[in-house]
DNA sequence: GTTAGTTCTGTTTTT
DNA sequence: CAGAACTAAC
């Protein structure tokens, strides 16, 4: 059979992940160690055992991911047309679970998602209900603790516990109000969506059983990314059979910050007795100076299980190591090295990348590259669907989809202009709240609003009117893109976009941007089998369906935070800005271990040569400052790196020195 | 109810 | 420095 050609291509450590099918499996897949083509080879075998796609559930965090592992199963399979099992990120799992049970909680199955701007209005609604007037606290810090409470981390108590602060009282007293609203609204946020479901298997064992029963085999990728609530849903639909398969790397664990537990990759084999460990640490990417380079690094931190990446190919190149005097100079000696590169060594600006730990780092390089007419792309920065006119068209599709979603109404209630300000919604909402009304109720009901002067009246029953018709036109499901188009243009939005850009440049952007809504609607209606709005509205917060255009193909050199390259790979890497306060950057300082980390993944996405560079002054905000070179530059092994800098010393930054090199740098340029 | 001036802030990212 | 968010004056 073809699975049997595709198991023995595998390497003895490979082959046992793939063949151990049941019980608790953990697999350390060392970066570059062939990780998808374990999972996606041991789930073509599983059904090539007989057991029906409809027991095997793979897990991912990315649509990317679940998208990629799908066409590869897809790409085994073809040939014996078993059906695909489900491949599904955990938050669209749990939505399709949560849209089936979700009324045994008390939220009706109509309900809505709140993605975080939507969290965003709403905590600022509530502070403005507790009359909270401080306005130093960012609704995002509160969110921020909000959503660590819910994910069941330790939070970060004040070091001395005499009394908490005021974000944390603010915070307490803001978040039971926030889930009394989320209800009333009939909507969910994103974390909600897994605990929703956990809650929902904790209070109802049979559903438990139905799925547990379902899926007897259980998958998880990136396990390393999981946090308390993850952990717990796998751990219950697992809990029956026990054939659950982890995969990940506790090495490559940077997403602490939001949440991610390394405890649970650590005590895998504890909270599942019996669990078998498998590790790959046969690296099929990068030459080995890279690798130990990386190995030299990881080896410093503790909480960690203890692997050594291995290669077969030669060590390569030494990693190249480059300081430069500050910022600009920096960024040039990597655009003057990567164009050496393509003249000498016939390299593809594809074949290149530019790592660093933030986003605004890219700034320099990007100027640098484009002096030189180098193509780029930056990947990474602000997403679609935090624009402004499709926050606004997506509101009336969720008012129309879930009228209870009073935050979606009171969004695009005077969007354009209706005279519902401030003022006149205060009174609509004062009202809805005495009767326990949704504000669309209110809205239909204005009439019985007191102190609401005829024209409002009218205008409020106006917009309900308006969401009604539609709400029913788009539940025909019949044609919805052109109801939308109908829609935008009775409400005038083309007019009310003119209105408020008087550029006509942004203009024709934001129309742009909403017609691309309207295709993207389209599509939708005509790939799914059964479009409904909820579904639509779904695919547009769980997906990555409107941005999905130019994801495949970069174009040029790549720039990318360290975060984004995870999974990446490129056969030659910079990575810049080592400097202490940026690589362990200062915020993090807390967790240098989870810093380092973020170095080795950078490090490993090298396949033959590695530029590491840093400066002795940073231009921050303006002005320059003195930067030191990180701590973990020390940890690389001498043996593999070189020094590439102008002067070989590693002088400290006094001005002595600082002149000498400069007078050295003089002559040096004078003998060329 | 807008628009221009002012202040403030400044990691990482997906769903 | 630059972008966002907020305030004050039209």
């Amino acid at each position: 059979m073809d699975i049997a050609r595709h198991i023995n291509r595998l390497n003895p450590r490979q082959r046992e992940a793939v063949l151990h099918t049941d019980g608790p499996l953990l697999v350390l897949a060392g970066a570059g160690s062939g990780k998808t083509r374990v999972i996606t080879t041991r789930v073509a075998y599983l059904l090539s055992q007989g057991i029906p796609s409809e027991a095997v559930l793979a897990v991912t965090f990315t649509n990317k991911a679940a998208k990629e592992m799908r066409q590869r199963v897809m790409g085994m399979l073809k040939a014996n047309g078993t059906k695909p099992p489900l491949i599904s990120t955990f938050h669209s799992l749990c939505m399709n679970i949560l849209r089936r049970e979700i009324d045994k909680l008390g939220f009706r199955r109509d309900f809505t998602i709140y993605d975080t701007s939507d969290q965003h209005s709403l905590i600022r609604n509530l502070l403005s209900e507790i009359r909270y007037e401080d306005k130093s606290f960012k609704p995002e810090s509160i969110l921020e603790r909000i959503s660590m409470a819910k994910n069941d981390m330790p939070l970060p108590r004040s070091a001395k516990k005499d009394e908490p602060d005021d974000i944390e009282v603010i915070s307490d007293a803001v978040y039971p109000k926030y889930r009394e609203a989320m209800k009333t609204l009939n909507a969910v946020d994103f974390d909600d969506l897994l605990l929703h479901t956990v809650k929902l298997f904790n209070e109802h064992p049979a559903v438990l059983q139905r799925y547990q029963d379902k899926f007897r085999y259980i998958l998880v990728d990136e396990y390393q990314d999981t946090n308390r609530v993850q952990y717990r849903l796998v751990s219950l639909l697992a809990g029956k059979h026990r054939n659950l398969c982890v995969v990940g790397d506790d090495d490559q664990s940077i997403y602490g910050w939001r949440g991610a537990d390394l405890g649970n990759i650590l005590d895998f084999e504890r909270d599942f007795p019996g669990t078998v460990v498998v590790r790959l640490e046969q690296n099929y990417r990068s030459f080995g100076n890279i690798l130990q380079a990386a190995n030299g690094v990881i080896r410093n931190n503790r909480q960690r299980m203890e692997k050594t990446l291995r290669t077969e190919q030669g060590s390569g190149p030494k990693v190249s190591v480059f300081r430069a005097d500050e910022t600009d100079d920096e960024a040039k000696w990597v655009a003057d090295r990567i164009e050496l590169l393509k003249f000498e060594q016939q390299i593809a600006y594809d074949d290149v990348a530019i790592l660093y730990r933030a986003n605004l780092f890219s700034r320099p390089f990007e100027e640098a590259l484009r002096r030189k007419r180098i193509p780029y792309t930056v990947v990474g920065g602000t997403s679609y669907f935090e624009q402004r006119e499709i926050k606004d068209i997506a509101s009336y599709l969720k008012i129309c989809a879930n009228k209870r979603d009073d935050l979606s109404l009171l969004r695009v209630a005077n969007i354009p202009k209706r005279g519902l300000g401030p003022g006149a919604l205060g009174k609509l909402f004062a009202f809805a709240k005495e009767h326990s009304l949704p504000l669309l109720d209110a809205c239909r009901r204005a009439d019985e609003v007191l102190d609401l002067g005829k024209r409002l009246r009218n205008s409020a029953q106006g917009l309900a009117e308006l969401i009604e018709r539609y709400s029913a036109r788009f539940a025909q499901s019949k044609d919805m893109s052109n109801a939308l188009r109908d829609l935008i243009d009775e409400i005038h939005y083309r007019e009310h976009l003119h209105d408020l850009y008087k550029n006509q440049q942004s203009v024709i952007k934001r129309i742009e941007g909403y017609e691309n809504f309207i295709s993207s609607l389209a599509v939708y209606e005509k790939e799914e089998k059964l479009p409904d709005l909820h579904g639509f509205l779904e695919a547009l917060a769980l997906t990555d369906m409107l941005e999905q255009k130019d994801e495949t193909k970069t174009f040029g050199v790549t720039l990318i935070s360290f975060h984004s390259s995870k999974g990446l790979e490129f056969p030659i890497v910079f990575i810049v800005g080592v400097e202490e306060g940026i690589l362990p950057h200062k915020k993090s300082i807390h967790d240098v271990e989870e810093e380092r980390r973020l170095f080795y993944v950078g490090i490993t996405r090298a396949m033959k040569k590695l530029f590491i560079t840093h400066t002795r002054h940073r231009v921050k905000y303006g002005k320059a400052v003195p930067s030191s070179p990180s701590r973990f530059l020390e940890e690389l092994p001498a043996e593999v790196t070189q020094n590439v800098s102008r002067f070989a010393d590693d002088s400290p930054d006094t001005p002595e020195k600082a002149a000498e090199d400069f007078f050295k740098n003089i002559q040096r340029m004078m003998q060329k």
